[in-house]
DNA sequence: CTACGACCTCAAGCCAACTTGAGGTCAAGG
DNA sequence: CCTTGACCTCAAGTTGGCTTGAGGTCGTAG
């Protein structure tokens, strides 16, 4: 493992398309582990690129930095608990996603001129 | 349409679930219409428990308040529009969401001590 | 009389997840 | 030699969606 395979900032962030600025901020509430640092600048493992990239979609899915970061750093197994609840949760919202979906289909074709109007949402 | 209809902050709140200072903020960014007052005291309409509870569950898929007030107010049918855009989006976060289901299940079977360790995380 | 509860206004505070700004180091290039 | 660009730190600002606090008005009940 030669430090040539180290990562400098700039790289993390273009690769994993986040900003510099991002990665810094995960750095620093330890989402991501600590950079060594060379002459004082950040050396990422290229590891972090996957890390990051699932922080990235744990967000999207809901999932807030703190969580993420639990999740990601727990030796015990408690993290299956956690994933299991988020689990639940994350299927709850799906259900009520497809339910607006579905009822924002249904006042889109409902003729309405406008939507406060629409007896879909007024007697709901 | 006697005034008796018209409900007090407090009956608005405690029927749609929501806090009285949340009924206020509504009602200044203007998503729900402003009340008559009555001797400086809001009444509202009885249809504002409706519009509150579409604006919940729209907050819910991941609507703004601002686009919530745009799609309930617009008078034009471009609302039909933002919906449209707006069901592309939630099928596609509903996909997103299925996929990190899936992704977590996975991980949560695959054996490893920890998260940040699994080849499911490392290598996306 | 006074205390209570429901209401009012206006300003400020809070949280997450970042971004922005000021001010500085360092190496390479024209 | 001077600029440019990538990097650094630290503090402060931003946005959305509310909440909280201070200070005040009513009307009813004890």
């Amino acid at each position: 493992m030669s430090s040539t395979d180290l990562l400098p900032i700039g790289e993390v962030a273009k690769t994993s398309g986040i900003s510099v600025s991002a990665v810094r901020y995960y750095e620093e509430i330890g989402v991501i582990s600590s950079a060594t640092r060379v002459g004082g600048k950040r050396r990422f493992d290229p590891a972090t690129i996957g890390r990051v990239s699932f922080i990235r979609r744990a967000q999207e899915a809901g999932f807030s930095l703190e969580e993420i970061g639990t999740i990601l750093d727990d030796e015990t197994g408690i993290w299956r608990v956690l994933v299991d609840d988020k689990l639940i949760e994350l299927t709850e919202r799906k259900d009520r996603l497809e339910t607006m979906i579905s009822m924002l289909a249904e006042i889109r074709e409902c003729g309405c001129g406008a939507v406060a109007a629409c007896p879909l949402v007024t007697t709901s």
